[in-house]
DNA sequence: AGGTAGCATGAGATTTATGCATGCAGAAAA
DNA sequence: TTTTCTGCATGCATAAATCTCATGCTACCT
């Protein structure tokens, strides 16, 4: 019977002409020239066997069928667009619970690159200030640190936290090799220096040789405090690739690197951008390692 | 912002997906291969960035996301649907008041022919019996015959009346020329004979030549009659055109054409359709002529 | 009277949708 | 258990819808 369906796209562009009132405004407002808009409507008119508009040379007005119809179903139309639209924002909203230091210096500073590759979704970061803080509901990812040894349970790697030695290039350059560590003061960041320790352990230093002036206790402001040249610190490479790329801090290769920890994340929801930006942060990780 | 305009159409056949629970099957309802549906349904959920169904390889099943959706957007589709498709009939039909001797004549046989051009549109012939009968308020049209000389208002020309002299050939062999008037019964159609009086006041033949033996008050039993060989009659080639070239009927070349009437038409509504139809009749008309 | 604005229309280009062939895995059947 | 069958995904070629551009038209403005 009916030869082609009734395409629901016409409809919409339909209500926007009836609208505005004008062929060249709808144009202006989707984007295309009036002339793609007179096609298609003339098209729809065809398809329905009904006049939607009167023409003049110079202006078109709504036709009493054209009323009705738009009466119709304009609020119909509005409704799916609004639907979608709440779709899209209440679906694509990735709520990622992450220490407030790894947001800063690796999540944050990498989001552009996701909003590029999905342009759909919007990242909520929430930063739980202390490592063991509570994680809130309405995260649907958590990223966190966990020590060597320490229990990971359901945690899925993101990257072992390898870390090296690191300083501000400007104290480098007036002292080298195993020399440096009485010289250059180590920067405290966690309040029982376990990193420190087990550094020390697997690498031989004795803990005594090392001097701690400063204690931070995010490795955040630590990070400042050594590009600040304050001092030496054990940086995750996680955090600390970009400034090592960028040169504000240099990596020491006179030690060998030791296996501190893991970040490692859950994901709690099954949602397609949750999933998408669990993939997209574990190709992110896997680039710094 | 948005990088791509939201299809509505995309949201139709989803419903449609949804309804069904099955791309095979919403691609036979629709009549495109499941291969189609996979390809448009994916990228809505691309350009969405939501996961409307979880696939596992051999069927499909709503999230709660999509379940959701649908709820939402259903309905709405629904009644665009619906509205333009009460738009298609009610806007699509024409409703035409004519003699019951013209619609089945004429207007009826040519019929077929308007609704391959206009496969919208929907003809509601009323038939007024008698000719002076009053046009209901539900015809669009109205088509009914003047005589000549009679006032004809603001009624457009659809088709003279030249009638001819016709008969059938069965007739037509024993006796030819002239010499047929006295011999073959005329068939009288109208109560008063005025076509005939007018015909023999404009051919210079004596109305007192003829003998009439049949009467019938519309001209469709009368061409019935006259096909039967009952006698000759003045023919509207509006009515007898179909019969001549079928050769049910032979028109008298004897005596030239003599106008008796026109065949005329109002038209009552700016419809589009309306506006197609006596745009149709008069081309069709014009083929009689 | 001349100029401008807005719409219609036809032809060609481009974007989008579809079909086909194929692959894959779960479900049903043997 | 093994085989077959069913339904979905996907790459690629093609068909169809849509857009743009060029052009023409007429009402309206100056």
């Amino acid at each position: 019977m009916q030869k082609t369906r009734l395409s629901l796209n016409a409809v919409h562009l339909f209500t926007i002409v009836a609208r505005t009132g004008s062929l060249t405004v709808a144009g202006e407002e989707i984007g295309v020239t009036s002339s793609a808009i007179s096609h298609r409507i003339k098209k729809l008119e065809d398809q329905l066997g009904v006049s939607f508009f009167t023409r003049s040379n110079n202006s078109i007005a709504l036709t009493d069928a054209g009323k009705r119809f738009f009466e119709e179903v304009a609020p119909a139309v509005a409704l799916i667009e609004r639907s979608a639209d709440a779709l899209r924002r209440d679906e694509n909203e990735v709520g990622v619970h992450a220490s407030t230091s790894l947001a800063v210096r690796w999540l944050i500073p990498s989001l552009d690159r996701f909003r590029a590759a999905y342009p759909n979704a919007r990242v909520r970061i929430e930063t739980g200030l202390a490592a063991g803080s509570q994680i809130g509901p309405t995260a649907d990812i958590a990223i966190r640190y966990f020590r060597a040894g320490e229990q990971t349970g359901d945690w899925d790697i993101l990257a072992p936290d390898v870390s090296r030695v690191v300083v501000a290039p400007g104290l480098l350059k007036t002292t080298e090799g195993a020399a440096i560590l009485p010289k250059v003061p180590a920067i405290q960041c966690t309040r029982d220096n376990w990193d420190w320790r087990l550094w020390c352990a697997n690498t031989g230093v004795p803990f005594e040789c090392m001097t701690f002036t400063h204690e931070f206790d995010t490795d955040d402001a630590a990070l400042h405090a050594c590009v600040a040249g304050l001092g030496m610190m054990l940086g995750p490479p996680l955090l600390t690739r970009r400034q090592i790329t960028a040169g504000a801090l240099v990596e020491l290769s006179t030690f060998s690197p030791v296996e501190l920890g893991s970040y490692r994340f859950v994901r709690r929801s099954d949602r397609r951008a949750v999933r998408q930006f669990c993939r997209w942060i574990c190709q992110e990780a896997q680039k710094v390692a």
